[in-house]
DNA sequence: TGTACATCAGTGAACGCGCGTTCACTGATGTAC
DNA sequence: TGTACATCAGTGAACGCGCGTTCACTGATGTAC
């Protein structure tokens, strides 16, 4: 039974949602098409109105799930980003996101597979990796100059330290985030 | 037909090596037992005869890809440990291991499928984690009580780099591995 | 505004395929005498 | 040292299963008059 435009775009948009939190949880390979259709409240033969393969589909997660960490720094336009920054730091390095990848960083959950994929997925997680190391680098210390060098440097070690803690018992995985904590922000 | 215990011996660690790099190169899920098989240069049907299942022997291809990058520091009592860190980190933040990852850190391959996995992967990834962070923190500058911090920290950027290198374009990757090389070790 | 009809979002069965694992079999190895 | 036999590493066909994708079908939506 065909529904309406609105109903379709609703869909769509709980599709590509569901996508880039289970995708996130399980990795891509283990989240099925049926699965997500599913947690989307849809059955998964109506998935191909929506997209054209499950790598297209992929895309739009991780699309998604980039806008929404971007969109966790707040306005652009604040008038703090040193702040936000850091709040965006100590809120990365917890261990709430260490046990929660659904909702958490794109880079920390899929940065393995997407390496494994195409050039069109590489391309779109380059972009998403830009726009954070842009947020990034408006909030840090230092020369301007150096600021875009420092926040892909902190950005390398924050998702390597929550993909480490998550693949290691919780004792080694505490000791990680404790050592990749911001301390002061040098002399 | 059966074969002596040396040729097993023999066949067992091609199967293990074989693993050990498709599962780096490929990812785990992706690497199926018949492939790691064919690499060997045996057929599927007798991987049984050496693991119970492909997770056991997931488990020890990680253990492998550990104990060769290890191996790569030298000989434990090396005379000058600061080198071999620097040695080392200059070889991981290479090109030449953002494209080979069949080679290359276990960690930078396959800490996003085993943050997946099964407890004892879990211990088996932390324990070898464990040993690549002795190594590097005896070999960092500073006060013996914060090297194995440091340590932790550098490994984590490392690792992080190389992943974030190997899933995004040629341009955003040489940019990552630029931010990441170490300088000068602070004054 | 009302009617007739083409469109198409969503359903659920079906497809071909690759996977991990099992199994009957072969024949060289290792052991008991 | 030589013989008889049990063991078992490796082979290749087969299994059941889940996957991405296709398809015929349904009936409400959107459009042309």
């Amino acid at each position: 039974m065909r529904v309406s435009q609105e109903e379709k775009d609703r869909s769509h948009k709980r599709i590509v949602e569901a996508a880039a939190r289970l995708m996130r949880e399980r990795g891509i390979e283990s989240t099925s098409v049926a699965d997500v259709m599913t947690e989307a409240g849809l059955t998964h033969g109506g998935f191909y109105r929506h997209f054209d393969t499950k790598d297209a589909l992929t895309e739009a997660a991780l699309q998604s799930a980039f806008d929404q960490i971007v969109s966790e720094f707040g306005p652009p336009a604040s008038r703090a980003p040193q702040a936000a920054v850091a709040a965006f730091q100590a809120h990365y390095l917890s261990t709430g996101h260490v046990a929660n990848p659904g909702l958490g960083c794109p880079i920390a959950a899929l940065v393995s597979e997407v390496g494994r994929g195409s050039e069109a997925l590489k391309a779109a997680f380059g972009r998403g990796v830009d726009r954070l190391v842009t947020r990034l680098a408006a909030g840090m210390p230092g020369a301007a100059a150096k600021r875009r060098e420092r926040a892909m440097r902190e950005l390398a070690m924050m998702a390597g330290a929550i993909m480490i803690a998550r693949a290691c018992d919780p004792q080694t995985a505490q000791a990680v985030l404790a050592a990749c904590e911001p301390k002061s922000t040098a002399p």
